[in-house]
DNA sequence: CGGCTGAGTCGCTATTAATA
DNA sequence: TATTAATAGCGACTCAGCCG
């Protein structure tokens, strides 16, 4: 199929995507008429993406004390912009929420980036990423397992945001590294796609002032075990999110300290399959992190 | 206090959709 | 086709806040 874009959506997509419950839905509709969605001739509703702007934009009033009965008496025009009013006064966290949500929903990489200049116009890019990015691709993770948006959704919203992250990567990369003493090399493990946490680490990293070496995904042992004859005092950053299955899992790890652990090299592991390594025998070299705060502190 | 109102939820049934 | 899961719609219920 070319053309799957998503273009109508069940009262269970809403529910999902506004986290108002299916149920609240219809009763709103039924005691205030905040939306008139189309039927099939079985009577099921069917939403179109005006629908869900205004539930999106009905839900972001509601969380801030709007009562449902006064947002129904309000002429259609005036939500957006009362809307707009609350962002531009205080948290804008569920609005920047809300616009990249709608900016996925509608392939729309216009409202992406006006939502991101905005955002970096009173923040620093690490802000952005954790405040903002973060919670979106966790949020866009439990979307996708239900199956209210498409992988097509998925990545066109994540490639976005490795756009971004490769941007600002790229203004610290043409400064001289300040710190020789590691380098940090960073790969993901075979199969492994997820390589947003990686991307965005690399920044971290090149901000503190270390020279990376960015290998990427699907990069076997053997081939990490290359760049020990050229450098030293290597820390080798991977992610591991997916892969590999915990029923490998420890003697991949085993299979890395062997190889990689020359001299002072280190090896550093995160993600969630890392909950999988068995931490008793672990050589000390080998260190595991639970999260990106608690490497980001060690460096 | 007691009653009222608004908002959200629960429980139920019938209908429709999905799946084996 | 038979069985299971989702959806729609309804009345009733809970809970909080308000008011006389």
């Amino acid at each position: 199929m070319i053309n799957n874009i998503k273009t109508v959506f069940s009262i269970k997509d809403l529910e999902n995507l506004s986290g108002i419950k299916a149920h609240t839905i219809r009763i709103w509709e039924k005691r205030y008429n905040i939306l008139e969605p189309m039927r099939t001739d079985t009577n099921i509703r069917l939403y179109n993406l005006q629908n869900l702007q205004k539930l999106l934009n009905i839900t972001l009033l509601h969380e801030y004390g709007y009562k449902i009965s006064k947002i129904a008496t309000y002429p259609e025009e005036k939500i957006p912009q009362l809307v707009r009013e609350i962002i531009s006064k205080k948290n804008s966290q569920n609005y920047a929420i809300t616009s990249f949500k709608m900016a996925m929903m509608n392939f729309d990489q216009e409202l992406f980036f006006n939502t991101f200049d905005w955002l970096i116009s009173e923040k620093t890019f690490k802000e952005v990423f954790k405040e903002h990015f973060l919670p979106l691709l966790k949020e866009l993770g439990l979307l996708w397992q239900s199956e209210t948006i498409t992988p097509a959704n998925e990545h066109f919203m994540s490639h976005l945001i490795k756009q971004k992250i490769l941007i600002y990567t790229e203004s610290l990369q043409i400064q001289k590294p300040t710190k020789t003493d590691r380098i940090f090399v960073l790969s993901l493990p075979l199969n492994e796609i997820h390589q947003i946490g990686l991307l965005y680490l690399q920044y971290e990293i090149l901000s503190k002032g270390y020279k990376t070496i960015y290998l990427g995904e699907s990069m076997p042992i053997e081939n990490l075990q290359d760049l020990t004859k050229h450098f030293e005092n290597i820390t080798f950053v991977s992610f591991m999110t997916i892969q590999p299955d915990r029923s490998v899992i420890n003697q991949y790890v085993k299979s890395m300290g062997q190889k990689l652990l020359q001299k002072n090299n280190e090896v550093w592991l995160m993600g969630k399959m890392v909950e999988h390594i068995d931490r008793k025998n672990l050589p000390e070299r080998i260190r595991i992190f639970d999260s990106m705060e608690e490497t980001m502190e060690t460096i």
